[in-house]
DNA sequence: CGAGTGATTGACTTAGATCAATGACCGTGG
DNA sequence: CCACGGTCATTGATCTAAGTCAATCACTCG
């Protein structure tokens, strides 16, 4: 889930020096909860470490998870626009957050344009790049996933990715495992597809 | 692709009357761009019926498709933020989509804060869908995976999911060929783990 | 200098994709 | 009114790519 690219989707860009200073920082410790479901929305959650993720338990017992937040994610923005969760936000690891409460979220956006720009801007470039993951992940073969993911994440100029993070980030990332990405990319690059470098990888231009 | 359970997530609530009379439609035949890389951005558009793909084409000669949106998918939005576009949209089939022009549309967020935050929580609950979308696409097992949609989409009081669109649909919705959708399904109602009725299924407590 | 983790490769198994065929259910045009 | 073409739903048989288990090596950190 950590973004291995340079992009980031960091939730910090936007926010306004009202808007940081009423952030209060919690810690977690593992298992403990940072709000359930039917309870009163507070306000936006960021992730500063830690795991933190937003569980939707229905009544047969079952759980699914909605989302596993790291380091950086934000957490159930959507609830800044109701009035109670709808789902169980739980530590999975030792974790701390910062809540930006909603009143003073709501008051900034309605007072400045620009900052509500700039929030939208942000979730806009989020939906973005959530849809894109999600294409790729109708990619079934591997190594048309890796290519995917390849050609989005390519440097404009010199079809070159560079890598942020471990391979083995990545690999979750793509929705693999981290053996079949290994094997993948020493076969594209034993194909001559793709060329390794220490925290790159160059494209080389395959057919046509 | 398409949203194959009620809590549609479409474009036209939070939009304005004078947005809604600025918008224009255009009809485009298979194959042709409704926008290139490197122009300047027009405005959102939404997608009334057809289908369009953002297409990410690399100087490798490359196609990478960021999204896939049919009718009722809005197409681009970050595009409103940026001065121009970065990818193709091309017509998959032939389409007709609405532009709702970039300057109406900025100028309605700044001037009424209201619209704003309406078009803020349009794309907040985006971002969460597509979050449990991508969640969901982590599971690798077919049947923990339909399970998992059942549990997100299941009618609060009833443990029951009514099924809007296709079973096929679905499937891609899962990122799962339609005969293992069909036949997982069978399994399941084999097993006792759910009933099906005529557009609907009904979750049956399975353990615990 | 171990302990922990990432990177890598091997062997084996299996779940799901693929190819294929069939019946049910439209709508529609002659 | 009915035959026909189309799509959905379903099930069967087969095959393979990717998951799983497992071992090794390199590296870093305290």
């Amino acid at each position: 889930m950590r973004p291995s690219v340079g992009h980031a989707v960091t939730a910090t860009e936007w926010i306004s020096s009202t808007i940081r200073a009423a952030a209060i920082e919690r810690k977690l410790e593992p298992g403990k909860a940072l709000f359930h479901s039917g309870s009163k929305t507070v306000g936006l959650y960021e992730v500063l470490n830690g795991t933190v993720c937003l569980v939707r338990t229905d009544r047969s017992g079952r759980d699914a998870i909605l989302q596993m937040a790291s380091a950086g994610d934000t957490l159930a923005e959507a609830s800044l626009f109701s009035s109670t969760y709808h789902c169980d936000a739980i530590a999975k690891t030792a974790a701390t957050v910062r809540l930006y409460p909603k009143a003073v979220l709501l008051a900034e956006l309605q007072r400045d344009p620009k900052i509500a720009q700039g929030f939208a801007a942000m979730l806009a470039r989020q939906v973005m790049t959530l849809r894109t993951r999600l294409e790729q992940r109708n990619i079934h073969s591997a190594r048309d996933r890796i290519r995917h993911f390849l050609a989005v994440n390519a440097d404009p100029g010199g079809r070159t990715v560079s890598l942020s993070g471990t391979l083995k980030d990545i690999a979750a990332e793509l929705g693999l495992t981290h053996e079949a990405f290994y094997r993948t990319l020493a076969d594209m690059a034993a194909d001559g597809e793709i060329e390794r470098r220490r925290g790159m990888i160059r494209l080389k231009k395959s057919d046509l």
